[in-house]
DNA sequence: AACTATTGATAATT
DNA sequence: TAATTATCAATAGTT
């Protein structure tokens, strides 16, 4: 195109280079412009200096156009394996937005947190998971607090059986005037203990009793 | 450069806008590869007909020159919001993705599925998190099992202690004979009891007595 | 699509 | 960098 015809290679003079750069980038951008609006077309039209300086040109909107372009390339079937639909990638992302959100909140929710906005039914599904995971180590847990608890019942029950019988046998000692009570007291104050509480501890004995074991019935059922 | 110069501006006629748009793209095509190759520039040009038909010439990856506008155009705080950066949303895509699949499989591991994969750090790791998601009923539920636990042992040490000093007055009664025997023996059989089981009851239950405190306290340490 | 007269682009120079 | 200019390249109209 002038005095002498340049073969198309690098230019290795950084200077030339940058001569041409300018006079070859504005025709370039010229023509762009000239065929978009000759024939009506949609161009785009990216460039980057070796510097790393950008110089777009766009016969409408540059993001209009590269939406476009990537419609077209996904729709072609073409390669760009690597590179997706934006409009399709849009409502992916959204999509893969909301379902990490949720994911992430029943992680949360697993771990014991923001359990406050369930609805009833969420709470069951998560009561369930929930039970599913820890079924094995509740069991064998679960079963040994029982067993502790019901050989403690059993005793207790035994224990207070033998507290009825043992009253019945004080109460069947001859009234042998002050003496024997004199005897009892010291008894229980070598045990370090008044008779007030032993008596009070005998008179709530048998009824606790019952209200215990109906209080564990319930609490286990 | 013709015969006669042609204003810039619309073609009306759809075949002469054809053609000038084939001849004119070829040779912008050519001048867009021409200065990428001569001044070592990043060109990205694409172009669709007024039929839609797409043309496009990058000089390295049409992607990649994409991304690298984009991310210009965002580090310039250009407007352009109703358009998301591809670049970003890519990556932003790609990490989504990761996230959650890592989320799903997090779940599904939580539910004691899909563990054979793991490293032992990994199933210590999941071991942690279930653990402090059980945390909180298994604390409550403990918590109520302990209490009625030692409540129970508490009537039981109590109850035993009765019977010590129970005992104790029972030998202290002046020894009269058969007859406060059959008298006891009456007693008990009024209350629904054999002689036989209150005396087990009454032998064993010093012994058990201390064995039953050791055993709960070593099951609860 | 090929031809070609002409304009437009630009390499070397200033 | 900008202007000049000789030359080459692109292309409008024609075939």
């Amino acid at each position: 195109m002038a005095r002498e015809r340049r073969e198309i290679k690098r230019i290795e003079s950084a200077a030339a280079r940058q001569v041409t750069f300018s006079k070859r980038r504005r025709g370039l951008f010229k023509k762009a412009e000239e065929l978009s609006v000759l024939c009506d077309a949609d161009v785009a039209l990216i460039v980057f200096s070796s510097t790393g300086k950008l110089s777009q040109f766009a016969s409408s909107s540059m993001n209009e156009i590269i939406d476009k372009y990537n419609t077209h390339s996904k729709n072609l079937g073409k390669a760009e394996p690597p590179s997706l639909d934006l409009n399709l990638e849009h409502s992916k992302y959204a999509s893969l937005n909301e379902q990490l959100a949720e994911a992430s909140l029943r992680l949360r929710q697993m771990r014991g947190e923001e359990l406050e906005g369930l609805s009833v039914e969420e709470l069951q599904q998560l009561e369930k998971n929930l039970e599913a995971g820890l079924h094995r180590v509740l069991q064998t847990k679960d079963q040994q607090f029982l067993e502790q608890i019901g050989e403690l019942q059993r005793k207790s029950s035994q224990l207070a059986e033998e507290n009825t019988q043992l009253r019945n046998q004080v109460s069947q000692i001859p009234p042998s005037g002050k003496q024997a009570v004199a005897d009892t007291e010291n008894v229980i104050a070598e045990d370090g203990q008044s008779s007030e509480s032993v008596m009070t501890a005998l008179h709530s004995g048998s009824s606790q009793d019952n209200d215990d074991g109906s209080d564990v019935s319930l609490k286990l059922g």
